[in-house]
DNA sequence: TTAATTATTATGTAGTACATAATAATTCGA
DNA sequence: TCGAATTATTATGTACTACATAATAATTAA
């Protein structure tokens, strides 16, 4: 497989028959300038070992050696900025910085763009880690862990009626649950996919509530004060998937 | 605590002291022109409710409209373009499309600007899922997905000696699991991290394979043939976790 | 010597110009 | 009259120029 350049499209040959017959195009693919460059920048960043806090060359130099105009350089390096890849000041120039991983899932999440699949793979993705974490939260709950959970359990308890207070509950005994792993980039695309999850109560299945034998978050903290590993998990199990 | 624009920066006042004292400025944010036309054109897309293939002015009427040359446009959009929210075509205009969710993970995860923290964060958030898709996995794996990991097994106990080979077969299993659930969301990020895991080898520690009691995938193949939930994390637990 | 002032320079923004491709409008031929 | 071919139109893609702005470097003045 290999690729010619006709026109200003990429065309990407993937199987050439010799016996006379025709080329068979599989795919074309259109590449811009500024996306060009922007793998170029990206690329020289990975061949230099550059680390965050270096500096790169000016937007002219770029432009200069790569032979496009200034205009393209700086939208391949708005991308980056945006990505929090690169900081740029005036005079200074160009400086790499460390982004913070979810930027770009962050600016998309909010838009009406997602299918409606990917919106539900999302909340299996988000609990899957509900479940995964269950040994990070056995081996690093502290008493006073223990403590705030009781009291969210406690208010969620008093409040057996409100729709409300149970979402509420439910958010902050599972964001707690999150901040004992430690584990920040856990704990950003929680909060990422929070807003989500609280215009959708199809999340908090009342039917959850309905069941009588259902794992409540009761069940959940007094498991957690044995610290079994192996009873926790089977109590969230059921608690995230009480038709199971 | 108010904003107020002077000579092109947002100073955000956060307390102002009303006993002729001066002006406490603690914050000051300069936002470019461009971030703040991505970010119109990302509200109008939120509040005109629009859907993947549905049109966007142009570059002029936005540019016109918000009082910004063209380039400040084409700078935000480009940014659009790359996060996969609009495509733009000659004459047709932007027309908004449905991104691939990673896209932005994906563009930063091969520069050399994320911290040892955060990779290691990664990794673990990796790890979370893993132990996470039990349930689903004892849900929804057929015989034929059995005789598949048999087969990766077999390969791995054939070459006990060689370390390439383990590795490979690592991936090959616990990728297929991913497969198992049918979650595209978490195979496209598995297949993100998979560069990074070839690349070090202390994911697959070597004492993992010197302990006798770990649990290798011989024992988390046997444990999926009884299709036990509990049975199965307890044992991808000892596998993912064997210190404890 | 140090503080104040003045270049210098790279980014930020504006504007013009033209190439290109996709669509719309028009013309031409049967 | 209809359909095909041609031409016009239009929005994006790229280039170039110009200037404002801010941060640094260089210079001057006290």
């Amino acid at each position: 497989m290999y690729n010619i350049l006709l026109m200003g499209y990429i065309i990407v040959i993937k199987s050439i028959r010799n016996s006379g017959q025709v080329l068979k195009l599989t795919q074309l693919k259109k590449n811009t300038l500024t996306d060009q460059v922007e793998d170029k920048i990206r690329q020289a960043i990975i061949n230099s070992h550059l680390r965050p806090g270096d500096k790169l060359p000016g937007e002219l130099e770029f432009a200069e050696q790569l032979g496009v105009s200034r205009n393209i350089v700086r939208e391949a390096i708005s991308r980056l900025r945006m990505l929090g890849v690169v900081e740029s000041k005036k005079k200074r120039g160009l400086v790499l910085t460390e982004p913070e991983i979810f930027t770009g899932l962050e600016s998309i999440i909010d838009l009406p763009v997602l299918s409606s699949k990917t919106i539900s793979e999302l909340y299996d993705f988000r609990s899957f880690m509900e479940l995964g974490i269950a040994p990070q939260v056995i081996d690093k709950i502290t008493d006073e862990d223990i403590q705030e959970l009781e009291k969210i359990v406690k208010e969620e308890e008093e409040n057996p009626e409100d729709y409300h207070a149970s979402v509420r509950c439910d958010i902050l005994f599972h964001s707690k649950l999150y901040k004992i792993t430690g584990n920040e980039i856990l704990q950003k695309f929680q909060a990422l996919l929070k807003p989500h999850m609280e215009n959708r109560q199809n999340l908090f299945d009342p039917k959850r509530f309905e069941n009588d034998d259902h794992m409540t978050h009761r069940d959940l903290l007094e498991s957690l004060k044995k610290r079994d590993v192996n009873h926790f998990m089977k109590i969230m199990n059921e608690h995230l998937n009480p038709s199971i």
